[in-house]
DNA sequence: ATGGTAGCACGGCTA
């Protein structure tokens, strides 16, 4: 047996929430972290995870972003909202403690255009985030960091690199962001196991499902400890081409069941 | 073609 985690961003969980009940029955995942629920705590559907057996911790946020997490069969311990000095308030991190590994469900910003403002909030957010890790974690213990990181790393994360250039998801100044998580001791834990031609992303804008326009920016980063326990991982593309789909496609990690170090 | 679609919420912002 091997235990099921999922990473999800659902663009509104109102909209979706015929598709999380049907995910939660299809697929029992272990745990599932949710991004852009674009609604208040008060709104949340309670029902929908407690009926399943869910325990679940939300941080949620009128219209806007918004994180939740939710745990078959156990507890989510420690739990932590926010970036301390840097979300501006935005509900776009949530932290829990499940099975004995500290989970941070984040929600990067998207930056809009490089031009933007909102680029120079991506860069802060990341900032900060990198900044509070190497603070208050140790990267030798388990630790996941997973969400919508709004980042294409790689070349192949983009569906044309030529054609995305510079722009945002690829600019110099992300990757060394990333990179930055990466050198201080988090692994891209999916990458192993997936063809570099998936993608966890499609525009709605641009027909992206239909003309097989992807991008890979959601993540599950992991440390040593958890790595170790990685047996696979998928993108569940069934779930992107059902009718009213959310624009990103569930994230599934899965790990081995054995006692956490 | 600085669009295209989707969600929130009913005009414009965000992605």
């Amino acid at each position: 047996m091997s235990l099921k985690l999922v990473t999800w961003n659902i663009n509104s969980l109102r909209a979706r929430a015929d598709h999380v009940a049907w995910y939660l029955d299809e697929h029992r995942p272990d745990l599932l972290l949710m991004q852009e629920l674009k609604m208040e705590d008060e709104a949340v559907p309670w029902d929908l995870f407690e009926d399943r057996e869910y325990w679940l911790e939300t941080h949620g946020q009128k219209a806007y972003n918004g994180v939740a997490t939710a745990a078959f069969d156990a507890e989510l311990d420690d739990v932590h909202a926010g970036l301390p000095g840097g979300d501006d308030g935005q509900a776009r991190l949530l932290a829990t403690t499940w099975r004995g590994i500290r989970v941070i469900n984040v929600y990067c910003p998207q930056g809009q255009s490089v031009e933007s403002p909102k680029f120079e909030h991506k860069r802060r957010f990341f900032r900060t985030l990198i900044d509070w890790l190497k603070a208050a974690h140790d990267p030798s213990q388990p630790l996941i960091v997973a969400g919508d990181i709004n980042i294409a790393p790689e070349p192949t994360d983009v569906w044309d690199a030529e054609e995305f250039g510079d722009s945002v998801t690829r600019h110099p100044a992300e990757l060394a962001l990333f990179q930055e998580l990466l050198d201080w001791g988090l692994h891209d834990a999916t990458r192993p196991h997936l063809d570099p031609a998936v993608h966890t992303f499609f525009d709605y804008r641009t027909m992206a499902w239909e003309r097989g326009r992807g991008m890979r920016i959601d993540f599950f980063l992991v440390t040593a400890p958890v790595l170790a326990r990685v047996v696979g991982a998928s993108v569940d593309y069934a779930e992107r081409d059902k009718d009213k789909a959310s624009d990103h496609a569930p994230v599934v990690l899965e790990l081995s069941e054995g006692d956490s170090p």
